[in-house]
DNA sequence: ACGCCCCCACTTTTT
DNA sequence: GTGGGGGCGT
């Protein structure tokens, strides 16, 4: 064991604020951390305080994080601290606490224990069902609208008559009906939804005063990282949990709330003093992570904010790069260059897993992976598309979920013909009629039907010999290990010599994954003392893409900005830095989404130590349609000092002899003239690259496409649904230029240059 | 009932 | 460019 620290010799290691923070007495206490303040470890030094110096109980202390990954870290570093003494300590997020609080207690509100968790994918086919019900047309009514509008109401608590009451959309009473439907589907199949493990567990504090007053006597202290990053519900239910003892530590950063979508609200850790009055706030300002350049860039970046808490955050680390800022011709050659940077650097002594490259959208990483397997780098991605979401995981996924809790329907009916026996749709639809019919469990229908005479002896016999093999299952389901199960589900279920059966290169890749599913559970079972049926599928229902990030393997890592909240890099690339990608189109119109695309881009570029990257590309190719963007607004307010700017020049996308023209990036208060803007000479293409930020960003309704290749007559061009045609004329000038196209299919079509999807061929 | 093929919608971000 | 869902042919 290493050096523990018995008595509080350990507060020297901490800079005056901090200490207060850590040994901070009873009472509500925010701590309000800038990026890169150590707040991790006055969290966990404050544990170690509590329990060493005030004497207080590990097992009486609770702190919530925001993934499992900090949960683990932090249970660590309070190990390292404290050691055995660390005891029953319990981090966790908000997610797995309440899931661990209703397992026990769920059954005062009257639903079973042995609830499973759904995910994203099982709720819209559950909202979907819901539709059908409420029939309601499915066009009209999307599932993965109404399961999007009842999870807002989730997240700010509210249940079905609270949607009503504060319905304001036209949608209103439809959305209400589907959410008590999709409600009780929900409890039909004994299941839950995220928002429920939130919600559940406030309604129960709230209505058995009992069961609160438990939780309250066990958790004498709480302590919440993230606090920027609370939705209502949580909020609500933090203040149960703190209510008798007020003895409660949030530690936020407004500049880094980056999750509204989800109902984070930043107006918890803006109120906190007035919701907990008598709260003392401490302010670490002090950032020991990055560089000055790099700190100052990203703080003129977030400091456009208008709501936030004035701050100022500094370094003693002066100096530095300046942040690189590259332009270059479209997403290929930006990805060329960050390989060659990191080839570079690494030249200088980084290591593989020093660097780092963020985007906004997942759908970015693809070009970039190919670079990086071009050049055989070791590389990982942290979340796109799922693991556990993946058809063959989830397949075999369902299958340990019914055998758990039988009364999951979600589930069965996603097992009960994969692999294929013969089970069709006309049989799950009658089974279905006869459970609604008779108000039975889709499982008790199915056994109807077996049992039924005028059911057609094939569906008989194929639907009794699948609830024969559910029932040999289901013996061994309560004496068996997750991976011996699983195991047995594969032999007895056949998917996988199916799969071997087909032997094409898809089904190869299914059998690796259903591989990897196997491993990943031994290595649960290892890693999980009485490692359970039940504690596995908790488990992965509830893990973040991020979690399962190495960060000891020597790789090039590679996320999207919202998962690199939290972490640090030696050398951070940001990608994609544009306009309609970030900040996000579906952002632009809205204020406050784009102060939230803001706040991202600050805590993207505060994630990097040493070494800060900005690109941009002229043309990307989005759904396989050429776009052009101008370049991010944030990379218009650093200050020009704190950008070292290159352009690719070695490549040509206009005229391949000519040099392109510099970028230009209007500043406001600059005295910079206008862009470049001359006339095409033969055989060149311009390339505007300007945006004009006189105008108040946001009121210039569809301002994405201002630089876009100068067409000309006689241009030969291609539309993703018109097919190749003959650019005739242009008229008009700058956003409301249109084109003129003759097709090949016949016909002529004037087009927005700006919003169409021409390309030239 | 199955499998193939076409077409569409998809891209914010995720516990 | 891609994956899922629906429709159609066998």
């Amino acid at each position: 064991m290493m050096n523990r620290m018995s008595g509080t010799e350990f507060l020297d290691q901490l800079n005056p604020p901090q200490r207060e923070a850590v040994t901070y007495g009873g009472g509500p206490l925010l701590i309000v951390a800038g990026a890169g303040s150590g707040k991790t470890r006055v969290l966990t030094y404050r544990i170690a305080y509590l329990v060493r110096h005030l004497g207080v109980d590990p097992g009486r202390i609770l702190a919530t994080t925001f993934t499992n990954k900090a949960a683990g870290e932090m249970k660590n570093r309070a190990r390292a601290l404290l050691g055995t003494a660390a005891g029953d300590l319990w981090v966790g997020t908000f997610h797995s606490t309440c899931t661990r609080i209703l397992r026990k207690d769920i059954h005062h509100l009257g639903y079973s224990p042995g609830f499973v968790i759904y995910d994203e994918k099982d709720t819209e086919s559950l909202a979907k069902e819901a539709l059908r019900r409420c029939d309601l047309d499915e066009k009209i009514y999307t599932p993965s609208a109404m399961r999007w509008q009842i999870d807002r109401a989730k997240n700010d608590c509210l249940g079905p008559e609270g949607l009503a009451a504060s319905a304001d959309r036209a949608f209103g009473p439809q959305v209400t009906r589907v959410y008590e439907v999709y409600q009780q589907l929900l409890r039909e199949n004994n299941a839950l939804d995220f928002g429920d493990l939130i919600r559940l567990t406030v309604m129960l504090f709230e209505r058995f005063p009992k069961v609160v007053e438990w939780y309250r006597e066990k958790w004498e202290h709480v302590l919440v990282d993230e606090y920027q990053d609370t939705n209502m519900a949580q909020y609500r239910l933090v203040r149960l949990l703190a209510a008798g003892q007020q003895n409660l530590c949030c530690v936020g950063d407004e500049d880094q709330n980056i999750y509204s979508w989800r109902g984070a609200t930043i107006r918890n850790i803006l109120d906190f003093e007035k919701d907990f009055p008598g709260a003392h706030v401490v302010k670490l300002e002090e950032n020991y992570r990055s560089t000055n350049a790099i700190l100052q860039a990203a703080g003129a970046v977030v400091a456009r904010n208008r709501r936030r808490r004035e701050k100022s955050l500094w370094t003693s680390r002066s100096g530095g790069h300046p942040a690189t800022l590259y332009q270059a011709p479209n997403e290929f050659e930006e990805a060329r260059y960050v390989v060659r940077e990191i080839g570079k650097l690494r030249r200088e002594g980084f290591r593989a897993g020093d660097f780092a490259i963020f985007y906004r959208t997942n759908a970015q990483s693809r070009v970039i992976e190919e670079c990086l397997l071009a050049d055989n780098y070791a590389y990982t991605v942290v979340g796109g598309v799922k693991f556990y979401a993946r058809a063959e995981v989830k397949d075999l996924l369902a299958y340990m979920r019914v055998l758990h809790n039988p009364l999951d329907a979600v589930g069965l009916k996603r097992i009960i013909n994969s692999p294929p026996r013969g089970i069709g749709k006309t049989t799950i639809a009658r089974a279905e009629d006869l459970a609604r019919e008779r108000g039975l469990h889709l499982a008790d229908a199915l056994r109807a039907l077996v049992e039924d005479e005028r059911t057609g002896a094939a569906a008989r016999r194929k639907v009794g010999d699948f609830l024969a093999s559910l029932r040999e299952l289901q013996k061994e389901a309560g004496t068996l290990l997750p991976s011996a199960l699983l195991q047995q589900i594969i032999a007895r279920s056949g998917y996988v010599d199916k799969l071997r059966h087909q032997d094409t290169p898809e089904s190869l890749s299914r059998i690796e994954n259903i591989d990897e599913l196997v491993t990943s559970i031994y290595a649960f079972e290892e890693n999980t003392p009485d490692a359970t049926l039940g504690i596995y599928l908790d488990q992965i229902s509830l893990v973040a893409d991020v979690d399962s990030l190495d960060e000891t393997a020597d790789r090039v890592v590679l996320m999207t900005v919202h998962s690199a909240k939290g972490l640090e890099f030696p050398v951070v690339f940001m990608l994609g830095m544009e306009e309609t990608l970030f900040p996000h189109s579906l952002s632009r119109d809205d204020p406050e989404a784009v102060e939230e695309e803001r706040r991202l881009c600050y805590v993207g570029m505060t994630r990097a130590k040493d070494r800060l990257y900005l690109s941009h590309a002229v043309s990307r190719r989005v759904f396989g349609s050429l776009r052009f963007n101008d370049p991010s607004r944030f990379l218009a307010e650093i200050p020009e000092e704190l950008l070292d700017s290159q352009v690719a020049a070695d490549r040509g996308w206009a005229a391949p002899e000519r040099s392109p023209a510099r970028p230009v990036i209007h500043r406001p208060g600059a005295s910079s003239s206008r862009p470049l803007r001359r006339k095409p000479q033969d055989g060149e293409r311009v390339i505007d690259y300007s945006f004009d930020q006189s105008s108040d960003y946001g009121d210039e309704p569809g301002d994405g496409n201002a630089g876009v290749p100068a067409l000309e007559a006689g241009d030969r061009v291609s539309h993703p649904n018109l097919g190749r045609g003959t650019v005739e004329r242009l008229e008009g000038e700058g956003r409301r230029t249109r084109v003129v196209v003759r097709f090949e299919r016949g016909g002529t079509r004037t087009l927005m240059l700006a919003y169409s999807e021409l390309e030239i061929v």
